[in-house]
DNA sequence: CAGCGTTAAAGTCATTTTGACATTAACTGC
DNA sequence: GCAGTTAATGTCAAAATGACTTTAACGCTG
């Protein structure tokens, strides 16, 4: 019997908790529609088609199930134990992608699509070893050295210091102090002041960053073809 | 035509260089007897077989060209393009391995194996995609957050503080001040001071050091069974 | 066996970075 | 115009870092 390929992906988004306030980090889930596994949620994903790579069919079947076109795909790593499928040998590569809030509301309307924050007590149980694929993917997240990339991927190309906290927060699971953080990333030279605001608030508008992107991510799949 | 399954191994290991002195990393290669890049050095690797999980494949075909029994595993990057290869899909799982110096002497002897330095300008061209493979796992080993973990899958489980050190030099590409370096690690609690020193020296007998897990690297190859 | 060369180990000190907190600035709503 | 809130800057002690010096413990040589 030859090995069935197919991918599956976490999709990582940054919202605010409708409760408790603060930033997380949230997923979209979709529901099993066949055993094994009939009604949990699962990751995104799907077979591999004949003549695409990859990363075009991790893009492909996301993008299928979830309308969502992420801005940045990574992969993640490779299942293949030979006792995963009762039938044949099944292949997963495993992938993970973010979403700016942006693109976070295109996703499709379907009662069997929804969004889930990704780690915490208020994360679901998940259909097959998917647990596990989030959680790692978090790991990977987590031990980045280069945030500035990741933050930048979460919220587009501009940015208040208190949008870009919240996502290190976020990321990290921690609160971090505003006037710190501040001097911290002024030091550095990943982002860069514009001289615009974001207006509209109640209260004093916050200055624009931009990011200053030091050439992609070595692990980035490149999907401009 | 249904896929192949296939694994590569860059193996790392610490050696002095016979030439210039400094501790470095080498990897063992082999060399090709076929076509295509038939004459080339490649990493060692082969077909993953039916009822073996693909880190058994990586172990197995690691060992079976090099005679080699690393003490650590991990799983890399797939390379699953579908013009890879000109006859059937080739899917090729990339591991990368760390043997001590105590398990680089187990090498074979045969002359279509031998050691390389990992990178620089001693480093030989390598067949296919694998330059690109061993620079990914150097990337992802300079950017471990527990270089103690690397350091003592790197030395075995006694070692000097010059040892590590020089370890660490190896992994970053430049040298770092011995007193400082001994300082830092003498803070985390991730080294532990025994009461044995290195003796048949020509000078002062360091003292050994051991290493204090903190469990495995969420990314290592379970290889117990 | 005293002195020298070499490496191990510990100590010194100025500079930089960090964490915690205070102060000033700029806006909205009343 | 004043209270309330967030943005942005400033202050300062503690901790970490980098460059360097000093002392200790060997083997080797004469």
């Amino acid at each position: 019997m030859p090995p069935a390929l197919a991918v599956s992906t976490v999709i990582l988004g940054i919202r605010t908790d409708p409760e408790h306030g603060g930033t997380r980090l949230w997923m979209p889930l979709v529901k099993r529609i066949r055993q094994p596994y009939r009604g949990q949620w699962a990751l995104p994903g799907g077979p591999v088609g004949a003549r695409e790579s990859l990363g075009e069919a991790a893009g492909r079947t996301l993008a299928e199930t979830t309308g969502l076109r992420p801005s940045y795909l990574e992969q993640l790593y490779t299942f293949g134990d030979p006792d995963r499928s009762p039938t044949q040998r099944l292949v997963t590569i495993a992938y993970f992608a973010l979403l700016t809030e942006a693109q976070v509301g295109a996703t499709v309307s379907d009662p069997n699509v929804a969004w889930y924050p990704a780690y915490g007590e208020h994360s679901p149980q998940l259909a097959f070893d998917h647990r596990k694929i989030v959680d790692y993917a978090l790991w990977r997240l987590r031990n980045k050295t280069e945030y500035g990339q990741v933050a930048h991927r979460l919220l587009g190309d501009r940015f208040t210091l208190a949008q870009l906290r919240e996502v290190y927060e976020a990321v990290l699971g921690r609160s971090l102090d505003p006037a710190n953080f501040r001097r911290q990333l002024k030091n550095t030279s990943s982002i860069e002041a514009t001289d615009e605001f974001l207006a509209g608030g109640k209260h004093r508008p916050p200055r624009l960053y931009r990011y200053i992107g030091h050439g992609p991510d070595p692990l980035e799949v490149d999907r401009t073809s």
